[in-house]
DNA sequence: GACGGCATGGGACAGTTGTCTTAGGATACA
DNA sequence: TGTATCCTAAGACAACTGTCCCATGCCGTC
């Protein structure tokens, strides 16, 4: 049956979201949080939802005198990178430079990140130009 | 209650894609097709994921002779776009760009395609140079 | 006109997600 | 010390996913 990788839905997604932002939390300052943003969810959804994700190994908790406090256990950009990575090898045929393309076209940029990503593409081209300038590609 | 909107989970997307690239199928078809590119199915769970896309209205079947034939109802592209749509919503606050930058910090495009996103880029640039400034900031 | 195939319809079943209720322990303030 | 608070533990429960089994029906062939 090999159990399925961890992954994160949507809803736990907004709670480490959260501790991603603070830093830290309990369940009640993460409800808190959560609820200025609009999300109206009871306290026991997300004293699950933090419950998941520790078993899940992507926040740790440490009890405090009162209350347990959660820390995230992985970054948003780990996160990031698993997404994009599942979403271009389903969607895109493994290639990012499609899913590039294909958001530019229907989401036209506005002009300040346009150059940012023209200077990117600069600087690549520049390290790529003549091969083995020492990318150093490890961004993690 | 309120039934979630409809998502196509990723085993559903396996076939369906299967259904975009040649237009339609039979259960049997899609079985095979799928069996050539390494997804061991059962025949009967071939039939259940078309069956709950069909129920989502992502595929329509017609009757002929022998066996029902399945046809897409929804394009690669409007699902691409749903999904990066929940994806920039979710992760990148909103953002494509932010998408877009992160893309290309993680995975160096190969220049063929690193030239394709510069020329996309010119273009856009053109049709916006002198753009009213009024961006649309909207980002809740 | 019985048999072997392939098809459909229906259901099963465990694991995941979305959300919450409730019971029971610790804290804290009157 | 009693009562209001807040916390955790446990688990409930429906919908969704991933995968499949089986009963039953149509069809062509021997």
């Amino acid at each position: 049956m090999a159990k399925r990788p961890p992954t994160i839905p949507d809803s736990e997604l907004d709670v480490i979201k959260v501790l991603w932002d603070r830093g830290q939390g309990t369940v009640r300052e993460i409800l808190e949080t959560l609820k200025a943003a609009g999300r109206l969810w009871s306290y026991a959804t997300v004293a699950t939802l933090l419950d998941r994700l520790e078993t899940k190994g992507m926040v740790t908790s440490d009890r405090s005198d009162l209350a347990f406090i959660y820390r995230p256990a992985v970054t948003e950009q780990e996160i990031r990178q698993k997404r994009e990575g599942s979403m271009v090898e389903k969607l895109y045929q493994g290639e990012p430079g499609l899913l590039v393309l294909h958001l530019l076209k229907a989401h036209p940029l506005d002009p300040k990140q346009a150059n940012q990503v023209r200077a990117l593409l600069e600087e690549m081209s520049k390290g790529t130009e003549k091969p083995r300038g020492g990318e150093a590609p490890k961004l993690s």
